[in-house]
RNA sequence: CGGGGCGUCGUAUACCGGUAGUACGCUUGCUUUGGGAGCAAGUAGACAGAGUUCGAUUCUCUGCGCCCCGACCA
């Protein structure tokens, strides 16, 4: 892509109404756009970023068997009636609107009444079962104050998974997997170390449940985070109890503000219950499928991943959800032996499959570090009169700001790292 | 939902009861060219409505919008 095309552009400034650092620096660097409070659009780098994030997340669910679908963002109160959860009461975050004939009708907050409603289409018999369903979907939420950036919005795209199984043994099996496969993508997105999974309360459906935090101050969790077993409490349930029956002591324990990357739980044969999803056992009994529901938020990691690993230049990207691989940036100085030379190295990546943010832009070398800095793609190659001399191209690291001279005949192979 | 704050060119800001200045951006020209260049000429603005006043961007009220703290957060 050649950045004199890209019709976003970086700012020196953010917006007065902005103070989250995120949306701050995805603001600047023309990733994001804020349409209103709590509301945001992906512009053409930051939707790279966000497929990409969507990607990891797909790949590990692909991998313990989730399969995909999407289900509809137009909610049929039918099925929230039989649940009980239509009411205000039971969810007050409702967006609701009105057919032309007067009918009632949701936008989509969550997603197991549909879900339960049309498995119980497809599953009759313990064969069909367990099956693990999932998709990335957008969730309005009404909430009555939208916060942090792109951390908590009024819509947004959530990966949800639920699980449906036959028992209870079954479904701890798979909750297990999951809780391992959220790790490996918090892991992959470069949140991993810093990432703990934490026992919180269940909400109205379970007594526990398990939460993803990411330490980081402008979290709006606290938890108690136990380093040696990489495990943490979620201060809503840091009680003696609590902490006695998971084996920890107080003095464990450090207290840190984290941000809720994701969220898993157990929601027995509410919804199967309430929806008559059930299956003939070997025996010809007829029983309740055990469901599970497991969540994240691909904005809400790219907001995670922007508050805790940028600095003071701007963002920085790990290699998994950057939007390129390379930035390469001419500095041609109005020299055109450099600009040709810029191009054929362009091509060059190309061919091989390297993508690549081309600066071909005709503004001075100060802007274009300082830009480069700001949108933070891990690599940067600089094209120059000075590396030509030298034969080859410098390679900075966005991470470290380590440079390096690599001759031309090895560009490729370094970058294939 | 309770409390607090704020709305001025595209962005960030200044001043003022007498219709608004600066910087960045953008346009044109010349110079410049490895860390947000210089000169020159342009471009573009008071959230909306009502009230007070000879006169309102400024004061008052209402609405709308935005931010922060708390509450809430399946």
């Amino acid at each position: 892509m050649r950045q004199s095309k890209l019709f976003t552009k970086t700012r020196k400034s953010a917006p007065k109404d902005e103070v989250a650092k995120n949306a701050q620096l995805l603001i600047r660097a023309g990733y994001i756009h804020k349409e209103m409070a709590g509301v945001y659009a992906y512009l053409p780098l930051g939707l790279r970023v966000f497929k990409n994030i969507e990607h990891v997340i797909r790949e590990e669910m692909d991998a313990i068997g989730g399969q995909e679908l999407i289900l509809t963002a137009l909610q049929n109160p039918h099925v929230w009636k039989k649940s009980g959860r239509w009411s205000d009461e039971e969810i007050d975050v409702w967006f609701k609107t009105q057919l032309k004939d007067g009918a009632e009708i949701g936008l989509s907050v969550t997603h197991e009444e549909p879900l339960t409603a049309l498995v119980a289409e497809y599953v009759q018999s313990y064969k069909d079962l367990p099956v693990y369903i999932y998709q990335f979907q957008t969730k309005f939420r009404n909430e009555l104050r939208a916060k942090s950036g792109i951390m908590r919005t009024r819509e947004f795209v959530m990966k949800d998974l639920y699980s449906f199984s036959t028992s209870e043994e079954e479904f701890r099996t798979f909750y297990e997997e999951c809780a391992r496969a959220y790790m490996k993508i918090f892991t992959r997105v470069g949140l991993g170390e810093r990432t703990f999974r934490t026992f919180a309360s269940g909400g109205s459906f379970s007594k526990f449940s398990d939460e993803f935090q990411t330490l980081c101050d402008a979290g709006e969790d606290t938890i108690y985070v136990h380093r040696g077993k990489h495990i943490a409490v979620n201060k809503e349930v840091y009680r003696d109890d609590v902490l006695k029956e998971l084996g920890i002591k107080k003095s464990e324990l450090e207290e840190a503000k984290a941000v809720e990357v994701g969220n898993i739980f157990p929601l027995g044969t509410r919804f199967s219950d309430a929806l008559g999803l059930t299956y003939k056992d070997e025996s010809g009994k007829q029983k309740s499928v055990v469901m599970g529901s497991y969540g994240i938020g691909p904005a809400r990691l790219m907001g995670t991943i922007v508050e805790v690993l940028s600095d003071e230049k701007g963002i920085v990207w790990p290699k998994d959800v950057a939007p390129f691989n390379v930035h390469l940036v001419s500095i041609a100085g109005g020299n055109s032996d450099v600009v040709a030379e810029s191009d054929r190295i362009y091509e060059l990546l190309q061919e091989n499959g390297i993508e690549c943010l081309y600066d071909d832009r005709d503004v001075r070398a100060g802007e274009k570090f300082a830009d480069s800095d700001l949108i933070g793609i891990p690599t940067r190659l600089i094209v120059s009169e000075k590396t030509i001399a030298s034969g080859g191209v410098e390679a900075v690291d966005r991470t470290t700001g380590k440079t390096e001279l690599i001759p031309e005949s090895s560009i490729l192979e370094r970058l294939s790292k």
